[in-house]
DNA sequence: CATGAATGAGCTTTCATTCAT
DNA sequence: GATGAATGAAAGCTCATTCAT
């Protein structure tokens, strides 16, 4: 069987340096933030100069608008996998938190900057094309509780907006302090919130 | 009964000016961030020209770190305030949730700051000077869930290392979606949190 | 008899410094270009650093901006004086060359920018500030050329269109090359050039 | 007849190349001014990359001059053909006058540069390099206005040295507002203004 | 010949900070 | 105490220029 892989496109050598030069900057913005970051700092990185950097992008700011529009389709589809997983009510809740932590094992980077950096600040259109997808997958969450709710399976009492931000915020929160090197791994901790989750808000 | 205030040794004028720069720097430093905060921006909430600032800080690095100074004394008690409540753990638990979030009511800017700013970028000491008492009342916390297990009330497969974190997550990102003209307020969302939690990891 | 001066308000310190900075910026503009000045080389001229104009405007294209503006006013108004004055046919040409010239005696650095300056590539909307009461300036010269063909006084075969930009560009040629410290005055070549166009242009 | 052309060596695929080149440059410098144009545009109008002009010139200043100077030529000699022509002093004027405004269809571009364009800030010999020849044409104007006044056509009085500022600049005026499309052709107005010339300083 | 890629010097602009008044 | 004014050290960005391929 062929792997995903090989039915994508093959990238010219401009397109490896811009991805080269995207996980720099996601990395630095992700580390230090947007602000904290200098161009010189990403273009040490890839042992160029800043002014290199401008050979691919028109600024700063583009940059990032790069990054996040390359990384948010990907975002939404992990997230949207979930949903469709099917199985029971545990089951999807338990994959979805899993779906939510595993995405941070390859774009930590881009998640924090979705999630910690003050996007409207920098650019009030790109805040949104972050927030829309963020409030669609809150919706996604409410959906679920809700259904949980209906079959029973979830407390009635259960006040879904709030458990939403609840256990969005208890995952995202993970990126604050999760190092890939440390004890857990994304799968324990997974394993751990849901346990967590699931017994707080089931039916008793 | 007097009130606590009558206590305090009265205020000078100064003192009051550098508690008013306090508040508009930390209202700054929450919205904007660290970096994204102007010494004149500062100054001006506050009908002043930047370099009067100057008066009463050294730095705006200095001033960072006397908002933080002053505060994290605060912010260290209302944490050890809980378990000096003593109560079932329950209460305990129910109470410490409660206490975190309430803290946020009348200083949500500076546990904003403690949060989400990158203080090592800053003033590596600095960092410390915040994570330690973070990672006191951590410890507070792990104790709470070690005696929750000694005791039976929880469930002895629980990973308290990972729930602390998730607990204080948990709580600490109520800061990046909580408005004080929203729905909810901080005594329900408290309540709502505490019945996860405490569901979650109770023993069945 | 009170000169009009005195009647002017008096100038605060800083709009003293404002002017001094449009003085030393538009000789600049005028002899180098805006885009062959540097900040750095207005800022040099006033003892200053170049960051330090930034006090008194938001940028290079502001200070530009700022300069037409406050100049622009004047220059039309002189341009009008000269209809007002009322006299024979030619004593109003004659006064208009002279009223043209005499202008660049104390404004030359404006008038070259004016003329010279490609203002549409820097700020179109400042272009049309300036395009504007430039072409109202040739409308008044059509306007007396065409009374001078309606009374008799000026050749009717005369192409008034070509004649006023003749005239115009004749006055504004001297820019290019009248020093003040040259062998004529202002006023001499204002009088060999009304000799030039009234013969040129008069009914024989 | 041969046509003259007929006797102009082959150019090479290079000459032709740098020919094309030159038009490109002197277009865009005569546009946007030498400081407002970048290499890549230049580059662009040729389909071509902006190192790739680097294989023909060595430096963009070294572009301005082989544009200068190999146009100066055509154009010196251009004006000099005015006084081989002979002929009455009033067909002299007015051929020196069309025979200027005629230079102007085919390099308006490069009589731009010549006249507007601040050389002697991008490279002292190269403003004097133009700068010599203009002052060669002045003197010719200068001796034409002489002989006239020898001859009794022209009235004594006239200042010849500022009559023939204001003969040239009035002659150069028209590359700040001819179009080719517009209404007047370069001869209708090179009649115009010999006419305003001629009895502006013919002897009465 | 031509290009893609990179450089590095130079410029505008920002902003914490200083200081005479 | 406070201000207006100025500083100077970044930082982002531009662009002529170079060079391996």
């Amino acid at each position: 069987m062929v792997g995903l892989e090989a039915t994508l496109p093959p990238m010219s050598k401009r397109d490896r340096k811009i991805d080269a030069i995207h996980a720099a900057a996601a990395r630095r913005f992700a580390e230090r933030g947007y602000r904290g970051t200098r161009m010189a700092d990403i273009a040490a990185d890839l042992d160029m100069q800043a002014g290199s950097l401008y050979y691919y992008f028109a600024s700063k700011e583009e940059l990032l608008v790069a990054i996040i529009e390359s990384r948010i389709g990907r975002a939404v589809e992990s997230l949207r996998a979930v949903l469709d997983g099917g199985g029971s009510f545990a089951d999807q809740i338990e994959a979805a938190i899993l779906g939510h932590l595993r995405a941070f094992q390859d774009d930590a980077d881009i998640y924090s900057i979705f999630n910690f950096e003050r996007l409207s600040d920098i650019n009030p259109e790109l805040a949104e094309q972050v927030d829309q997808p963020g409030r669609a997958y809150e919706a996604l969450w409410g959906r679920l509780l809700d259904e949980g709710i209906a079959s029973g399976e979830l407390r009635p009492d259960v006040d879904t907006r709030v458990t939403v931000k609840a256990i969005v915020g208890l995952c995202n929160s993970v990126l604050l302090w999760y190092r890939a090197d440390g004890k857990r791994t994304v799968d324990e901790i997974a394993d751990e919130f849901s346990g967590i989750v699931l017994r707080g808000i089931a039916r008793a």
